[in-house]
DNA sequence: ACATCTAATATTGTCATACAAACTTGGGGT
DNA sequence: ACCCCAAGTTTGTATGACAATATTAGATGT
């Protein structure tokens, strides 16, 4: 008898995959906001893991562009400046519209049904205007509609963008105002996914990305004119 | 006084990039074929640096999907399929289309210049039918524009894609055939460049990335038929 | 000879240390 | 004030250690 199918995938949860989980989280919040210094010794002492985990963490950060090395070979939070985050847009924009087209085409139904369910939570956070948990929600969002496309390079290709996604997101929801809007676009989307219509998902796609690109890059334009920091450190 | 500008950019050269790029070639030359594990202390033999630096490369060659790790914490040499194959050319198109258009935009004079200079060295090379000098100056191509289009975010997603691509392209070239054919489309883009025409470059871009497409696809689909080997180990 | 279980060996993930080279900083000294 | 050096930091790399798994080779029974 074998019994390999029914074993739990054993996943003894590395040290290394918490070290990056808790800095993206720290750098998201703005705990470390963009362009604090990571320091190696103050990061083994935060996160309370040796310095081989936290250099092989921020490694994998880089590699996601949510950090950057200095000249001097410093580590620091990413600065993402209005263009780049308009770029990030745009790059959505082209993958996850091809995202969401092979959704529609590809996903099974517990696919469909997963998605669907998400979208139920998003708009119960959505009404309750519950900031950090519509963020997290978001993002299971779009990496389902990446997993269902069925598609290992686009999910390569675009899933490191959401971690920034995500990081801008909270930045700009910090400041109310394009809630509603959102939730409009995600019923579009929803909507045409569960009628099997590639098209009218892809444009709602479209739209819902152009709408939120407007939004974050509005916001960070205003806040590059009214603040040009030469250096900043992290919270303590 | 300030010589600060004047002051060459001091790179130490670090063991690990140094470490990442030999492990590249193994990969892409072959030496290392698709599925082979590595096991990071006969690297450190093979290349004669620490077990520190060998883990942080294999990271590296892991966010580029060079490398892929398997159910039991192995690492193997990427296994690219067709559908991947079909799927990078695919989002490179998108990618580099626009990257090109912006090249044409963006560009000051000393980059086209440059450009123009690879793309000579490509046609000489191509001439002579020197595959492996071909496939570094075609990477350099890509690069200088992906460079030239000024925009970090485009070149953090491109970029990372041709690495794969490179290993690809030696693969595919280890046939003759579609040489001839790139020589055309490399020259339409180069002259849409030169004439400032960000359409006609775009359009040429997007020709030749679904040739190249075509061709690669073919060629992997071939492979995939003839043979489907359980295990494979590196060549010794 | 063949399948199977077991003990020996390898491999990976993580930690702790060490040290050189490069960088930063805090004080003198002028 | 300004400049320069010594001391302390920080990063990159190497080495060694060890637990937890994997893998392999033997030993064993049929």
């Amino acid at each position: 008898m074998e019994y390999e199918d029914l074993r739990i995938v054993d996943t003894p949860s590395l040290v290394r995959d918490h070290a990056i989980s808790k800095l993206r989280n720290a750098i998201s919040s703005g705990l470390y906001p963009p362009g604090a210094r990571l320091v190696e010794r103050e990061l083994c002492e935060a996160l309370g893991v040796s310095r081989t985990s936290v250099r092989e963490a921020l490694r994998q950060l880089q590699s996601e562009n949510l950090v950057e090395v200095g000249r001097r070979r410093s580590i620091n939070v990413a600065v993402i400046t209005a263009q780049d985050a308009a770029d990030i847009y745009m790059i959505r924009e082209m993958l996850e519209t091809q995202a969401i087209r092979r959704f529609v085409a590809l996903s099974d139904e517990a696919e469909r049904k997963a998605l669907a369910a998400v979208h139920k939570r998003l708009v119960k956070a959505l009404s309750k205007n519950d900031m950090p948990q519509l963020s997290a929600i978001a993002s299971e969002f779009y990496e389902r509609v990446l997993i269902g496309a069925k598609s290992r390079v686009i999910y390569e290709v675009a899933r490191p963008l959401l971690a920034r996604v995500n990081y801008l997101r909270i930045r700009s929801m910090a400041e109310p105002g394009r809630l509603d809007g959102g939730l409009k676009e995600w019923d579009a989307m929803m909507d045409a996914v569960q009628a099997g219509d590639a098209d009218r998902a892809a444009e709602a796609m479209a739209v819902h990305l152009r709408n939120a690109r407007a939004a974050i890059v509005a916001r960070l334009e205003a806040d590059e004119k009214t603040a040009i920091p030469a250096k900043r450190k992290a919270a303590s």
